[in-house]
DNA sequence: GTGAAAGCGCTAACAC
DNA sequence: GTGTTAGCGCTTTCAC
């Protein structure tokens, strides 16, 4: 069934492969009514699906997508995968998906083995640690059309970058906690210097510096959960213990939940907790989590959309930045 | 950079581009050992790489797998999804993604579409909701060798499943919670009269009778969350209320974690709760939640693997059955 | 041990 | 409006 070829719906139909091809793809030729109607009943009856492999390859264009991600099974990816997938598909584009394990070899690897396959473009999702590097060289020489997702390109990169408002949400978050009327308000972050994470606690910090509040209280923590969880509970127990926490991803926020539940502090009556991303864990927790973030769907498409332009386009598309709204509930003590 | 091709790399190793072929693929014919020292260096100082799409349409077999999934966005899947990505790319092999969304037409037009990629193979979970109908057909007719993921092969379909031990699990998971005094015990489970979930669902009523308890308290939810939480909120009040509660999905457990911290009740200690897929949100509830399941990287990787059978053999490769593992946490009572 | 040549299934000039 | 033809970049048979 499979080796339907398009030669044997010309053959049925009584005309040439390149009629069917001008009708299949509406062009680049007109074709008479009938002769159309005759093709397109010989695909029926056949049923007739073009090899997607042999046109790529004949075109020098594909549907695929490629989307690098740290790790697809951490919300804030997961979401976005999906978001992306979702677009991607309403587009009448595949998406074929790499986890990069945080690891700056597999993610190279993999952007490799994907520009091999010829996708369309490529989706990357860096992790936070070292944008820099010779990594935008190595990009450029892949031959394919580059957007970096929810982080900004390399330096001289040339490259287009979709974003979320990163320091203004960090900002917008701590001035809602702030209007709280705690003080003492924490940052809870990642170690990186620079990369998404990094600007949300800088939004914090101008947020802080704009009330006269001390924007000093800051912990930085690493990847692992259960040492973020007792580092937390550590600040927690300690003389310098925050009223509040602004974390700068949602993640953090609910191992600070877990650590304030492990202490015996009451959210929101002993420590009120906001976090960054909206993703769905928020809604879930115990408190449910007050988080700022772009409804993914929204952060998805506009990554494909970005996508399309520099697949079109030879100019440098500009840079989206994403506004984010805030989702109010119970965790900051509203 | 791109456009570096085959006939390229043979022209500087002067030799022909069939020798190329030969050396980068060890085979079908040998090469002298300076002949193929020259054209790695070929390759080396051109940065050849071998275009995958004219391989794959050349040699009929492609290095991808299409994966189809429900929601890649829920807990389940999302673990399955990421564990079948690190096990295709250990074997060399690139994922495609696609969500099917629950929906049965959404379901086809992807293994089309994935089926036009020209995929090596076809990785499929199913939603629980009518593994019936002429599906059987239409896979076949797809040309792709597919392995059901979760779920079993339709009947008569001679295709192949990886499925876990559900109904198994379901008594043993129902069979602990037993072992710590509880009576009656309910089952929450999907409204589906076939499929994993409802597998499980006949483990428990298994372990119920065998124990001598009452197997008649079922409650069978949709797939809205804060639906099921509302019904699962009327159980708790009503007057045949649970003392445990075995969930036939982490997801209805942690919902029932949910319900039951609504309605006022303390998990433990008014109520126990136990899951079924040993997710992540498990490890992260409060109180952690005890559940059965396989780790993830086991299910993703037989899942390649048994694809991988199929793609190589002619015969009807077996079905796989995976053990599950209890983890014992906090809210069955322990 | 090596190379010429015939396609895989398709698109898109270019003729007619 | 339709058909012929030349490839896309690769694998692999077949001759040398």
């Amino acid at each position: 069934m499979r080796n339907v070829t398009r030669q044997d719906v010309a053959r049925l139909a009584g005309t040439s492969p390149a009629v069917v091809s001008y009708v299949l793809n509406d062009g680049p030729r007109p074709v008479a009514a009938d002769t159309r109607s005759r093709v397109l009943k010989a695909v029926e009856t056949l049923g007739y699906r073009p090899n997607q492999l042999a046109r790529a390859l004949r075109s020098q264009r594909s549907n695929t997508i490629g989307l690098v991600v740290p790790d697809s099974s951490e919300a804030f990816f997961t979401e976005l995968v999906h978001a992306v997938e979702q677009a991607a598909f309403a587009d009448g584009a595949l998406v074929l998906l790499g986890n990069s394990g945080f690891d700056r070899e597999r993610e190279l690897r993999y952007l490799e083995s994907l520009a091999d396959m010829q996708v369309g473009g490529l989706l990357l999702v860096r992790s936070e640690s070292g944008a820099a590097k010779g990594a935008g060289r190595a990009l450029s020489e892949l031959g394919v059309p580059v957007v970096h997702l929810n982080h900004r390109a390399p330096r001289g990169a040339r490259a287009t970058s979709v974003v979320l408002a990163n320091r203004a949400g960090g900002r917008t978050l701590a001035e809602h906690v702030i209007g709280h009327g705690y003080r003492r308000i924490g940052c809870l972050t990642g170690t990186a210097s620079s990369g998404p994470v990094s600007d949300r606690a800088r939004g914090w910090a101008d947020a802080m510096r704009a009330a006269g509040l001390d924007p000093s209280p800051v912990l930085r923590t690493g990847l692992d959960r259960r040492s973020t969880r007792e580092q937390v509970k550590a600040w927690l127990r300690g003389p310098e213990r925050p009223e509040a926490i602004v974390a700068t991803a949602d993640g953090l926020a609910l191992d600070a939940l877990s650590a304030a539940q492990e202490t015996g502090l009451r959210v929101p009556g002993d420590l009120a907790v906001a976090g960054f991303g909206g993703t769905e864990p928020a809604a879930h927790s115990w408190p449910a989590l007050t988080t700022i973030g772009r409804p993914f769907a929204d952060f998805g498409r506009v990554g494909v959309e970005t996508l399309k332009s520099v697949q079109r386009q030879a100019e440098r598309v500009p840079d989206r930045v994403l506004d984010v709204e805030l989702t109010v509930r119970r965790s900051c003590g509203c």
